[in-house]
DNA sequence: TTGTATCCCATATAATCCCATGCTATCCCA
DNA sequence: TGGGATAGCATGGGATTATATGGGATACAA
C-alpha cells in the first residue's frame, strides 16, 4: 500500500521520480498487468492529481461493470476517471514524465509531493498541500472516534 | 484497459491513428482472437462512435446470451451493435480507415478524439465532445461521493 | 480507365532509453 | 559501537527510438 509523504524534484523535461516505496507497491500489485507504471487523473475535489496502479483502475472498472453500458452515472464516472487519466510508464530510474496539462491543473512548478493514502495517492504542489493538510488534520482530530482497525461490516 | 483522451488527425484518405496505448491494450486483450484491430459501431446515445476490441463484443454476446433466442430486446440490440459494427484492421502504422457512413454519423471532419472508458472507448468530433464532456463532468462532480466509496475499497 | 482500398516507405517531433553522478541509507566486520 | 564499504535512490543530460502523419506505389473491382 501507499504510505508516507515524499517530495521530489520535477526536472526541466517534466520528469519526476516516483518514491521507491510507491514503485514497489505498484510492481507487486500489477503482476497481472504488463504495464509497469502509474495511472493519474485530475482530482474532482481540488487542484491536485490522484493516482494509483493499474489494479486500482481495474477495481473501479469491476465496480462500474455492475451498472449497464448506457447508464448515465457510469458514463459520468468513466469520463471523470478513465477518460481524464493518463498512464505514465517508469523509465529506467523509476521516473515518470508528467504531461503539461497535468502540470497546469495541479499548479506544479519545481517540486512535487506524493501523498500516500493506502490504495491510492495524491500529487501536490507542496505549497498548496500545506493549507489542505492543516485543515484536514483538524478534521481528523474531530473524527478520530470513527477509526477502526477492521471493516466490521454494516456498522458505520 | 482504455485510458485517457487523445485527438488525432483524420487524413484525406479517411485514415486515423489509433492511440498507441489503445493499440497495445487491444493487442494484449485479443490474444485469443486472430484479428488485430478495433470494432466500432454507432452509439445508441448520440452522434458518436463506440468501439473496443473483439473481446468486448464477446462480452456483449455473453450478456445477451442470457436472454431467449427470439427475445425482442435481444434481437434489437444485436441489430444495433453487432449488425451495425465494423471491424477495422490496423495498417503498418497503427491506423484504421473509418468508413464514410461512420464519418457522417459522427459528423467528423479533420480531427478525431478517442475517449478511453476502460472496457470500451468513444470516437468523437472534438467540438461535439466538448459539450458532452462539460455536462457529464458536472454530473460526475455531483456523484463523486460514489467515487469516494469505490476509492476507499468499500464497494466490492 | 476510374475509383477504392491496402501496403510500404519517409520524416519531424516527442517520448523514452541509457549511462553517469552525487547523496543517503544500509550493511558488515572489527 | 564505530566507521568504512556497499547498494539503492534521486537526478542530469545525451543518444536513440516510437509515434503520428503524409504521400507514393500496388492491387483489385466496377
Amino acid at each position: 500500500m501507499f504510505l508516507s509523504t515524499v517530495t521530489n524534484i520535477l526536472d526541466a523535461k517534466g520528469r519526476v521520480s516516483v518514491p521507491a516505496d510507491f514503485r514497489s507497491t505498484i510492481t507487486n500489485d500489477n503482476m497481472r498487468s504488463p504495464f509497469d507504471g502509474i495511472v493519474i487523473w485530475p482530482s474532482l475535489d481540488g487542484n491536485y492529481l490522484e493516482g494509483g496502479g493499474v489494479s486500482l483502475m481495474e477495481d473501479f472498472q469491476a465496480s462500474l461493470d455492475r451498472k449497464e453500458h448506457y447508464d448515465t452515472e457510469r458514463s459520468a464516472l468513466q469520463y471523470a476517471i478513465f477518460a481524464s487519466s493518463r498512464q505514465l510508464a517508469f523509465d529506467g530510474g523509476g521516473r515518470v514524465s508528467l504531461p503539461k496539462d497535468m502540470h497546469e491543473f495541479a499548479r506544479l512548478n519545481g517540486r512535487v509531493t506524493f501523498v500516500g493514502l493506502g490504495r491510492s495517492f495524491e500529487i501536490w504542489n507542496p505549497e498548496l498541500l500545506k493549507e489542505r493538510r492543516d485543515s484536514i488534520l483538524e478534521l481528523a482530530r474531530e473524527s478520530r472516534h470513527i477509526l477502526k482497525t477492521i471493516n466490521s461490516g454494516d456498522v458505520r
